[in-house]
DNA sequence: TATGCGTGGAC
DNA sequence: TGTCCAAGCAT
């Protein structure tokens, strides 16, 4: 049974954020690179392009510098894990702790949460950003605990499977909450890959099959191993090789690093796609739900139409949040966060 | 494959 | 101040 106890974060306590990793696979692996000068001491998966390992300074520089984070900890469980993950995508850490332990504390186990209703999931997913993210994850709680008896499934298959898990998270509740040998390719870890690997600023837009290619052939071969380095590798990016004002001076793969070594070329290409949110349907549908989240029961329309002064866009939004699953129209003009 | 989907901090 | 950015997913 996936019971952790709710884990109340007292500050750093367990430097050991993962298990130790056993000792290296000594096993070819098949998937070399292909053109790659062999270098007969370490197996071919585990080289980069131009023949040097990759993973195993990373991983030692994270066993040094990993955050202790409460969903590292072995009482966090594997539905920790996966309530991490949800509120991890496209949000920051720091803005995840607080309502992270609140969830955990009142949701231990996936049960617990699939029990309620699906606007107390909303309500106490509170300024998040992306509340469909909340109901995708009261969602997948139902689905583990009419399918999977309660405990977050291990299988990647299955998990694929849950609303709200995608490529990623699937890969990294797999890696992290399992311990198995996944490519774990988020958004830092494509990064990395861009700038140590390709030579390249920034990744593609669109996660693309060279990139998939590339982190399976960079995988270690024992399973352990390819947890911790999924770990290690995201931490990189997060802390050291950022988007922005990256720090080579603190990275372990300076040394080998493509970006670094052709003198750290600006992006050239398409722009970056950037976000617009002033304005837009967005916002006005976060003024509406956050009326909601607050309120203790249903809300009238003409509270609702405060939020916004341009009728057409506000109850495109409205309709939007209903069409969502996010609200719950009443009779009468009134709007709730869903019941059901 | 491109687009829509929240929020707030950093510079 | 405006722009960019943060562990993606679904359609």
């Amino acid at each position: 049974m996936t019971a952790p106890t709710k884990p109340p974060y007292n500050g750093p306590s367990d430097p050991a954020a993962a298990p130790a990793s056993a000792a290296v696979s000594g096993t070819p692996a098949s998937a070399a690179v292909s053109g790659a000068p062999a270098s007969a001491a370490v197996p071919a998966g585990e080289r980069t392009a131009s023949g040097v390992p990759l993973h195993a300074p990373v991983i030692d520089w994270f066993d040094e510098h990993a955050r202790d984070l409460p969903w590292r900890r072995p009482e966090a469980g594997a539905w920790g894990v996966m309530v991490s993950e949800f509120m991890l995508q496209q949000t920051p850490v720091s803005r995840v702790l607080p309502v992270y332990e609140q969830w955990l504390a009142r949701w231990p186990r996936p049960a617990d949460l699939a029990a309620q209703a699906p606007g107390e999931a909303v309500r106490a997913w509170g300024r998040l950003g992306y509340p469909r993210r909340a109901l995708r994850l009261h969602g997948a709680a139902a689905a583990i605990t009419e399918r999977h008896g309660g405990d977050v499934p291990a299988d990647h298959a299955q998990l694929l499977a849950l609303p709200g898990i995608g490529e990623y998270t699937a890969a990294a509740v797999a890696s992290f909450a399992y311990g198995q040998r996944h490519a774990v390719l988020d958004t830092n870890v494509r990064r990395v890959f861009a700038r140590a690997v390709t030579g390249a600023q920034y990744p593609p837009n669109a996660t693309t099959a060279a990139e998939r290619k590339l982190a399976r052939a960079l995988l270690p071969d024992d399973e352990a191993r390819a947890a911790r380095w999924a770990a290690a590798s995201m931490e990189l990016g997060a802390l050291v090789c950022t988007a922005k004002n990256e720090s080579c001076h603190r990275c372990p793969i300076a040394d080998r690093c493509a970006w670094r070594l052709a003198g750290k070329p600006a992006h050239d290409g398409p722009p970056r796609r950037g976000q617009t949110y002033a304005g837009t349907d967005r916002q006005v549908r976060g003024r509406l739900l956050a009326v909601l989240r607050e309120a203790h029961g249903p809300v009238p329309q003409a509270v609702l139409d405060q939020v916004w002064h341009e009728p057409v866009q506000r109850a495109r939004a409205l309709d939007g949040l209903v069409a969502d699953g996010l609200a719950e129209p009443l009779a009468d003009g009134l709007y709730r966060l869903p019941l059901t």
